[in-house]
This record gives structure tokens, sequence and C-alpha cells, in this order.
DNA sequence: AATTTGCTGTGACTTTTATCACGAACCGAT
DNA sequence: ATCGGTTCGTGATAAAAGTCACAGCAAATT
């Protein structure tokens, strides 16, 4: 159960965990299992846990006035999911996270972060995914501002396989910020 | 000169720099004047340095295949810039980061980061940073992709009074995604 | 003072995308 | 096997935004 995350944070700090580290580790996370269209987090409660994927797909995503979901990040396996705002603060969100899949995550509750962080390979890694996960913002939000729905799309393939295999259309379309019809009609065969 | 970014670091750390501290980061970070229009960053070469804007207006951008020019950060006092991969990586970049101001800039060279990163106040400040600097993004997103060009222009007004004042139109509608003329439109008293 | 350059606005028109309405295929649960 | 919900496609139409062309003005440069 926990090796998928012991390779992860290996992987992404470069170090290796001492079996130490792993008892910290299994002492501070709890498995827990989500069915399909179980909240993870919602709107107006506070993100008690980051979670880590060990199997399964989820959804992040917002609610605007007129009821439409707007999804924000399309994640599965060794990805994490968290909203870091209402989890650093403890303050109420304003985005719903789902499972899409009937999912395997690891918890890690907000007391326990300062624990895990003193490992050196976690606190590597955790800089190391604020890198990452920087640069795919702003990969993405030059995406959003410099392209149309059609090249938006064909980087979205390319970039992401696998969680266009595993998501219904509508929700690529909403993530890429297009309607469902333009995605669809984008994909037609011959079409541009 | 430095007095900005020891304020900085204390407001956003929660703490205070000893002497000794104030002592490491001079010694660690370098003055720099540029004049309008000269260039922080160029495409294709390596960003070899961290700027904490002292005075000024600075503007991060990438060009397209057409030559068109996208905004991807609008920066003023008080700010940092950088662009992290090509940083971190000491890769080439693939964006611009122009003065747009008369500008006075302290400089971080890249060896000298783990120095500064071991000072408890500068390494939790760079935390809270990546922190602020994540929710940022993920709002601009959400905005992006859930708002039509005239919310998108209402919400940046409220937002960044500040950046509105300093930088041509035509520059906040590369950074809001969308045409010059759209933006003045928009503008236009009595529209919507 | 004259000239150039950059910034902003506007009209006419085109392109892109959204919206609404409908139907077909598929899937899971009773 | 059937029913209800979900997904996907498509046509007709409307709305939003982009593009092109031109003009006025202000600031900077010579």
């Amino acid at each position: 159960m926990y090796e998928p995350l012991f390779d992860y944070i290996s992987r992404y700090s470069g170090q290796t965990l001492t079996e130490k580290d792993q008892e910290i580790i299994r002492g501070a996370m709890e498995p827990k299992k989500l069915r399909k269209k179980q909240y993870f987090l919602e709107e107006g409660k506070v993100c008690k846990y980051t979670g880590f994927i060990v199997k399964g797909a989820m959804r992040q995503f917002s609610v605007d006035d007129n009821g439409t979901e707007h999804i924000l990040q399309l994640t599965i396996e060794n990805w994490w999911v968290v909203d870091r705002q209402s989890f650093m603060n403890q303050t109420p969100s304003r985005y719903f996270i789902e499972a899409w899949e009937d999912t395997e995550l690891l918890l890690l509750p907000r007391p326990q972060l300062d624990t895990i962080l003193a490992i050196p390979a976690i606190n590597a890694m955790f800089w190391q995914m604020s890198e990452n996960n920087h640069i795919a913002s702003q990969k993405r939000l030059d995406d959003t501002i410099s392209l149309n729905a059609v090249s938006r799309f064909e980087n979205f393939q390319k970039q992401y396989p696998e969680i266009m295999q595993r998501f219904p259309l509508h929700q690529i379309a909403s993530y890429l910020g297009i309607a469902r019809e333009t995605l669809s009609r984008i994909r037609r065969p011959g079409a541009h």
C-alpha cells in the first residue's frame, strides 16, 4: 500500500528513505478508500488532509453562480490531491474534490505535516513538487491565454494521454475552458 | 537598499532577521539597475538570478510563432522576478523578462540559493511565497477558464489596481488573454 | 519645432465559440 | 429485459471575441 508513495518520494527527492523514515510515514498517513462519486472535499468545508492517490482517479472543480462546474485539476495515481490554501490555513474551501473512479488514498492530516517535513527526503520532494507544480501551472496558463481551442486540446492530448482515456470528454472540455459541443466538433474527423 | 527586502522577509516569514542574517543576505545578493526596456532575461538564455524588485516595474512574456507576445506576469516593487524552471535547473528559458520602468533590483545568483535557504526566516518565506504563488495561479486559471472578458477584466482591476495604473492597456489585455481592441471596447463607458 | 513612436479608440467585418435543442448509443441497477 | 442516467455528436442560431484598417493624441527623440 505504501510502496507507490515511497517510490514517488525517492524519485522526486533523489534520496532514499531509511527504514525509520518509512515507519514515520506509515505512522503519519492513513489509508482510505473512496467509491466513485464520493467527495474528498466539499465547498465550504475545511480540507483536513493532503491525499496521495495510490489507485484511482479524482477531479477538483469549482461551481459558479449558474451552477456550472469548472474543472481545475484531473488527477490519477501518483498525484497528490489537496486544496493547498484550505489545507495550509485550515480555512473553508471554494472547491470540490471528488473520486471519479473507486480510489485508494493515503491521507496526511494537517497536524502531521510538520512531522513529515522533518524527513529530508520528504522536504526535498515537496520543494520539487512545488517546483513542478509551478511550471505546470505556468504552462497551462500560457496555453490558455495564447492558444485557441484546437491547439489547447492537441497540447492536452499530447501531454496527458493517460488522463484523456480515463475521464469523459465533457470534463476535458471543462478543464480546457471550452464548451463540450466545441470539443466534440474539434475532434470530428476531417476537421481543421 | 536592502531594507525593503528585509521587511518583506519578516512580513512573509513571520520571523525577524538577526544582524548576522542580514549580513549573509548582503553578501549573497548584489544590487543592479536596469533602464526601461532592458532585459533581465531573454528567450534561449539561462536565468542566472532571482531578482527582488526594490523599485520599478517588470513584465514576463513569451513570444509565439507569429511573433505575438503573451504576458505571463506583470510585477512591481516587492515582488520577485525569475523563470523558476530555468533558474532552478540552469536550462535555457522560453521567456523574456524586461524592465518596464527604470528598475532597481537585488540579484540572487543561483549558487547562492542554498546559502540563503539556510536562514530559517528565508526558508519560511520561500515556503509562504510558493504557497501564495500557487494560490494566485489557481485563481487566475479559474478566472481564465470560467469567466468572459468583461468579468476577467473587472476582477483584475479589483485585485491589482496598482498594476492597472503602471502598465499600458494593451499589456493588460495580453495578460488577460484578450485582444487590445476588445479591452478597449469593454472599458467604453456605458458598455455592458 | 518637427518628426517619430507608442498608446488608445472605433467602425466594419470575419472567425471562433457558446447556447439550445434533439437524438442515438451505452451502461449500470433494478 | 427495461429503465434512467450519462455520454457524445450534430444542426441551427446567437453571442463573444478577433482581425484589419484608420485616426487622433501624447510622449519621446532628433
